[in-house]
This record gives C-alpha cells, structure tokens and sequence, in this order.
RNA sequence: GGUCCUGUGGCCGAGUGGCUAGGCAGAGCUCUGCAAAAGCUCCUACUGCGGUUCGAAUCCGCACGGGACCUCCA
C-alpha cells in the first residue's frame, strides 16, 4: 500500500537511510515546538513549516502519521545555569500580568501565524505545565535507576555516570572528554556533581511564582524533561521520528536521549531530524541577536532591513526553494524571486485546469510523476520537487500553445499530480490576495470601468482607453489585457 | 581552542564520479492598437593548488574564505 521508499538523513549515524518506521503503516513523529514567552519570529516558522512539509509527504504516501509537537510554557530558564527566573516569570513581570498571560497569548499568535502558513496543526499539541506528573514520575524513576541525585530539592541528571554506559555526546559525535573541555569550572557555590549535570527538577525560590508539589519540595520541571516525558507519553518509549532545530541537537536532544535511556532502558528515537537555520543577511536569525523580524513585519513588509511586503505562501515557496538541512538566507532579491516563481507555478496550475485533451499525450507524464516522488523520497528534498514541477509547468504551457498533447486520462492524472504535490505535499494555497477581488464593491466598479474600456477599444478610442489604464495605474490598480478579457488587480 | 557544515553561473539554490537542475534577472522571439502580462528559446557555472581516476564541481590532501554548535534560542 505504501509503495515509496524514503530515505531520511538521521542525525544520529550522520547518513542518509532507509526508513522504516517501527509499526508500519503508523509513524510517530514529535516535534520540539515553541517556547511561549515572545512571539514566534521566522526562525522558529522555518522548523515548524520543514516538519509540516515532511509531516504531509508521510501521509501523502499513506502512511498513519501520529505527529506530536509540544507547547513550552513552563521551566525554560534564562541563563544556563539551572537557576534564576525562567522565561515566562521574567515577561509576566516585565508586563505586569500572571505567566499564564503570556504562556496564553503567545500561544495563540503562535497559532494563527502557523495558520497564515498553511501548516497542518499536530494531532497532539501537549504543554509542560499539563504534564507535571509526567515528569515527576520519570524524574523519580531517573533516580531509582541511580542516573540522577538530589541537591537541596532539586534534582540533577548525572551524566558521567550515563557517560560510562552509554554515550552522551552520541548525538554531536563527540566524546565526554572534549564536552567537558568546553565548559567552565563549577564554582564552590554550585550543587552540581559534574560540570555537565543538568536539572531535571529544580527548586522554587520564593519568589517564583509557576511551582508544583513534588516528593523534593515545591519546584518546577527542568526544560528537557517535558520533551520526555510527553513523547514518551503519546508516542510510546521508542518512536520514529524526532526533530527539531539544529540548534537544539547539542543540549536539548542530547540531554532528552540520556534521561530517556536512564529512564526507560531503551533509546528513545530511531531518526533525529534537525533542521537548518534561518540567516539574515548571512547571519542567524536570533531573537538575541536582534535582526529578527516577525512574520506580520514580513507580510507587511514594515521592517527597516525589508522593502515590501511578501505573501505568505509566496514566503513558504521560498522556504521550499531550499533543503531543510541547508541555511537559507533571507534576503528582498531572494524573496522576490520566490514571489514571481510561485506565481508562474500557480498561473500554470490554473492553465492545467482548462487545457484541452488530444487523442495522444506527446510526452511521459508517468516518468514526471515518478521524479516528483523520487525528489520528496530523497530525504524530502522540495526544491528538486519543484523543479520537476517546473517541467512540468513547461510542458502544461506548451500544451496551451499547441506545441505539446495530453490526452484526457493524462490531463486527469496531472491535475492529480499537480494539486497533490502543491497543494497537499508543498502545502501551497491560493494566495489570499482575493481581499480586493472579495469587495463586492470594488468589483463591481472595476468590471463596470473595464466594460467602459472595451467598448472604447471597440470603437479604437485608444486616447480614453488608455486613460482609463493610466489613471488606474496611479490609484494602484494595474489592468492586464489577456485574450479572455482584461484582468485587474490591486497593488499593494 | 574543540566538533561539524560549507564555498556552484549576475542573484537565490539543487546535485549523481562521465549525461539538462530549477527559480529570478538578462538577451532574442511570439502574442498585442500600444503597453503590461504571459509563453517559447538562449545564456553551461562549480574558491585556489595538488592527488586518485580512462574521466571529478562530485572522492582524498593542503590552503584560503564563509557559517553553525560548544552559553538562552527552531
């Protein structure tokens, strides 16, 4: 039933291979999802469309996708070394309102920029603070396997002690000895053990305000737990696919595979997938770097480093220009080119839907389709997808010159194609861009106007005809003669 | 300093040891009252220097240039 074979790049063994999910035709997937304490910037979108691109290719060929991508509202602290106010207390007092505010509102303007995008949401979204239990249970469990100890009501994961059983650092090749290089010297007020301990459970000051009861005193969760405890939850103790960022493979994920090893004796994830970073102007988008815009910023275009404003799905054909392990690099140009291309695609998808059949088709539409596959089975690489799709935008063109022939089973089948890999696989959209087209008003005068013209055209008055199109020009609506009619749009 | 990625035509961006990426821009043509738009055609690159090979952008080495992670970040 599921007749394509994909190959994904694992992290883990840093090669490309086959995959084979561990209850076919079910796959788990869990995504490390948003910390909730700011809006979400490009960055973050980025991950989160890649995993949306390969989460809709895997149900596209049939497999029973259970996708699982969390919500971090709680325990994400703001330095690095396990104490201190974490993120949501810090903006709730910066704001003056309660954490959950904040945990609330970005919460939601998370979600509708996820929707502007056209991603699919996951079929489970579980937050930190919903799962405390979860946590305190595998912490306790961490601690009776012996891999975890407890300093004055918090608790820390020992890893030389994981270290000489498995390897930690498996996830970044790299060994125990070289990590500890990197890391400075624990100071006498530490509670740490080893340099490279982390928190899985840590004590509340009085002051912080997000505490739960646990057998170690009132406190709150550690940041890697909760990725744990909720995957391991929903997902099974193994589970096939786990992604996230790049920049999460070191610490993060490094630190969810040794807390779940220690925990349930078995590795947790059978493919790590990260993706790549996000650049402006050749240097990562970061929220502490400061040269992040938001999506809004994008789509309006009121950003000092932007020039105009760019659609979403023109924004996400970008993003599907480029490989997800590979940087991409936000620059006006590159956008702007995207915009034009995925414009071209979606003119031709719409040509696709009119042409006319012949008898015969004059090329192979089987082998197209084929490649279109083998790109996305390729560990998902969408920007030899579209390309392909550009053959075949060439092919559709030429049929509507004369210069090609479908036939109409072939004409049937790349309608098919066409709207399966855009639409459910690339996960494109019509652009929306239908909000002056939707004024009943506005076009109710503009076919009056472009009426008016025609028959000025009629009659050669070239001198009022292109008034008309002139005058128009200046109040931002641009007028196209096609042989089926004149078309108008507003510009932006 | 350590681990790793990377350097492709004007720009963005894929890539398999030998065969066309693709998009945008540019040029020519077609269409058109004009224009715009659209379509078609063309534009053959791989940081430098060595090496392996019948053959390398693709493998190896060195050099130089970018970048990421090692510290909160998708």
């Amino acid at each position: 039933m599921i007749n394509q074979q994909i190959q994904i790049y694992n992290t883990l063994t840093r090669t490309k291979e086959k995959f084979a999910p561990l209850n076919p035709p079910f796959v788990g997937l869990y995504v490390c999802g948003p910390t909730v304490y700011s809006d979400v910037h490009l960055g973050n979108c980025r991950t989160f469309i890649s995993f949306d691109l390969i989460c809709r290719y895997l149900k596209f060929i049939g497999f029973k996708v259970r996708y699982v991508r969390n919500i971090t509202d709680a325990g994400h602290l703001e330095g690095d070394r396990d104490e201190g106010d974490d993120k949501f207390a810090k903006k709730a007092k910066l704001e003056q309102v309660e954490p959950m505010e904040i945990v609330q509102k970005y919460t939601v303007g998370f979600h509708d920029v996820m929707r502007t995008f056209n991603t699919m949401p996951p079929s489970i979204e579980p937050t930190a603070t919903g799962h405390i239990c979860e946590q305190i249970e595998m912490t306790k469990k961490i601690i009776a396997n012996g891999y975890a100890y407890v300093v004055n009501g918090t608790v820390y994961f020992d890893v030389e002690k994981y270290n000489k059983e498995f390897l930690y650092g498996q996830l970044t090749n790299r060994k125990l000895e070289e990590l500890l290089e990197g890391t400075r010297e624990l100071d006498g007020q530490d509670e740490k053990r080893g340099r490279l301990d982390f928190a899985l459970w840590i004590n509340a000051k009085p002051e912080h305000i997000m505490r739960w009861p646990s057998p170690w005193g009132w406190g709150f969760p550690g940041w890697h737990i909760e990725c744990s405890a909720m995957s391991s939850k929903y997902l099974g103790d193994a589970i096939d696919i786990h992604g996230g960022g790049m920049d999460l493979q070191a610490t993060h994920h490094t630190n969810e595979i040794a807390q779940s090893q220690a925990c349930n004796h078995q590795a947790p994830v059978k493919y790590w997938m990260h993706t790549n970073m996000l650049t402006v102007n050749g240097v990562r988008m970061s929220k502490s770097a400061g040269n992040g815009f938001l999506p809004d910023e994008l789509f309006t275009g009121n950003h000092p480093l932007l020039e105009k404003g760019y659609s979403p799905m023109a924004v996400r054909f970008f993003m599907m220009q480029t490989h997800y392990r590979s940087t991409l690099d936000f620059s006006n140009a590159a956008l702007q080119a995207a915009e034009k291309g995925f414009e071209r695609l979606m003119a031709a998808y719409n040509t696709l839907q009119n042409l006319t059949p012949s008898a015969a088709s004059s090329f192979d539409l089987n082998q197209l389709k084929q490649k279109c596959y083998d790109a996305m089975n390729d560990d998902f690489n969408a920007p030899i997808l579209l390309a392909q799709l550009f053959d075949g935008v060439k092919i559709i063109n030429s049929v509507n010159d004369g210069k090609e022939k479908i036939s109409a089973a072939d004409l049937d089948e790349m309608q098919k194609l066409f709207s399966g890999f855009i639409f459910d696989v690339l996960g494109l959209a019509a652009d929306s861009n239908a909000s002056a087209a939707n004024d009943d008003t506005l076009s109710t005068v503009m076919s009056l106007v472009i009426d008016i013209r025609k028959d000025a055209k009629t009659k050669k008055d070239f001198s009022t005809s292109d008034k008309i199109r002139d005058d128009l020009a200046k109040a931002k609506i641009t007028l196209k003669d096609t042989k089926d009619g004149t078309e108008w749009k507003l510009e932006k």
